[in-house]
DNA sequence: TCATTATTTTTGACAAAGTCCAAAACTCGG
DNA sequence: CCGAGTTTTGGACTTTGTCAAAAATAATGA
């Protein structure tokens, strides 16, 4: 994110603090939940109602600023990198997760399947799996 | 499920009228929360506490009797059909979910890429959409 | 069959993540 | 700089699920 002003401005959100410092902050800490992102703001702004974070996170994944994304047994998370289709890994036991390109090209990412007569928008993958810490721990 | 009972009994888990029940209700209405069992199994046994459903979920989804499916923004589902690998299609404003053959033969699903250092275990597929009642909806 | 023992079930409190609402503060256009 | 309309804030609330202790039940062996 270069510039978290002008990216409001584009899309006709009013210019705040609260906004700027969120979206800097998703920017900054990619897969990060809304916790970790008001703990963040805080150290920027010096404060920030639980409210605000949430309200601007919902304000910025329905324009399309970011993306949420809401893997099984963990709060939500948040990126900053949008519109190049990219799944996610999963650490089972730490949740850490990462970015993996589309293994397989245009299939089944984006291609849209018609299947019980639903109109499809998009093939979400999770890849679970053990991060290289959490297998460590495991053997010990 | 052909008999529950059966089929607890090879797991070495105590039969429980309980989980008997729990076990029914899943297999009768796949992709149920666990809200819906509840209901089915009291218009079966009359009553059962809250959690219990959550104590049998739990222990049959972990000898891997039935299948947990936790999409975005919806309570937990269940679902019988197991080892198949297929994967799920749901509505994004009902929450209607269905099953789906896995769309590309062996990859990604089951294919154990190395990411990270990650060790993989599963690929989850949900794809995303709008259902036909929906669709109508939305158009009137 | 019956007592024993370990496992389940129940009840009620609790926790995490997020939303709803009304009041105060702020942004932006004129 | 003013006023209208958004945002932000604080607090209560909801949903989904877990924890813990006591009561009930299932499986085992005599």
């Amino acid at each position: 994110m270069r510039d978290p002003e002008a990216t409001l401005r584009q899309h006709d959100l009013p210019v705040t603090a609260q906004r700027i410092a969120v979206l800097r902050a998703v920017s900054g800490h990619p897969h990060a939940t809304a916790d970790d992102l008001t703990a963040s703001v805080c150290g920027d702004l010096g404060t920030i109602s639980r409210q605000s974070v949430y309200n601007v996170l919902n304000v910025l994944t329905d324009k399309g600023i970011i993306r949420r994304i809401q893997p099984a047994d963990s709060p939500a998370r948040y990126e900053d990198r949008i519109g190049d289709n990219h799944h996610h890994l999963v650490c089972r036991s730490c949740g850490r997760t990462e970015d993996v390109c589309c293994a397989v090209g245009e299939a089944p990412c984006l291609k849209a399947h018609s299947h019980h007569g639903f109109k499809i928008d998009e093939a979400e993958v999770i890849y679970w799996g053990t991060c290289p810490a959490c297998q460590k721990k495991k053997r010990s």
